[in-house]
DNA sequence: AGAAAAAAGTTGACGTATCAACTAATTTAA
DNA sequence: TTAAATTAGTTGATACGTCAACTTTTTTCT
């Protein structure tokens, strides 16, 4: 997508983060989510890419892992101070370019879009049998 | 996108192809598309991506390029007989696909989505000096 | 309790999108 | 006509999306 180009350059020249990148920390930072799966439920994303996001974020010392006590399958994820600091500078940023694209757009046409896409997912995946 | 998910199955298996190559052959097969940067002015694909996209159909046989008498930068491509016969077998099917997509939207929605698009792509244009 | 199924993550492979730097050939304009 | 700019195409790098196979741990079911 040609419409990620500015946030994909607002958060390297201001953060050095990837948009994945953010978009995993803005939901630690901002949801309930505190692992993995939580995530992935939230925006569903794929598991595999969720994994070596998140990696790569504890590798730049963004996130803290920590073995979940009760279930030893998960990792509860932690935000650094670091990540926090720079999500609270990004993130308005971010929003003035999410308003700014969607200023553009009437009620009825954002509308029309959601439906739209939701209808095609759904045609889709009936067809899913056709092959 | 999830919602190639048929057409990329379709071709694979009724044409090993993959998405990208089937849409190479079917500019050059429909089109008067003759040579790279005349797909890349007709879709507005990158010409990196095209150019590994099109030594993959000459390496399976699907092009065949000949350099341009008149200038020497440009190729021109013809398809095979092998890469005519896949298209005309799986147009049909991407067809059916794109027709069954398309049935459940009305042309409200459709062109909601079109004209949606477009002021995306344009908000996102204005607001490139931002940064 | 023990087997089978499901869930959490990891890893590998492949396809796709975008940007940038580069060569070679052609066009333009001083 | 020669220097500068443009165009065609190649190659490298990075990010992102999807699928599949796999390990480990937990849950479910009998």
């Amino acid at each position: 997508m040609r419409l990620n180009a500015q946030a994909i350059r607002i958060l390297k020249r201001n953060a050095g983060l990837t948009l994945t990148q953010w978009r995993v920390i803005a939901l630690l930072a901002g949801t309930d989510c505190r692992n993995s799966s939580d995530i992935e439920r939230q925006i569903g994303m794929d598991k595999g890419q969720l994994s070596r996001t998140i990696r790569g974020l504890a590798d730049a010392g963004y996130v803290k892992f920590k073995t979940d006590a009760k279930d030893h399958r998960k990792s509860n994820l932690k935000l650094t101070a670091k990540a926090q600091k720079i999500y609270d500078q990004t993130l308005p940023l971010m929003r003035n370019r999410q308003r700014s694209l969607f200023a553009h757009l009437d009620e009825t046409e954002i509308k029309a879009i959601y439906s739209a896409l939701e209808k095609l997912e759904r045609a889709a995946q009936l067809s899913e049998d056709e092959l």
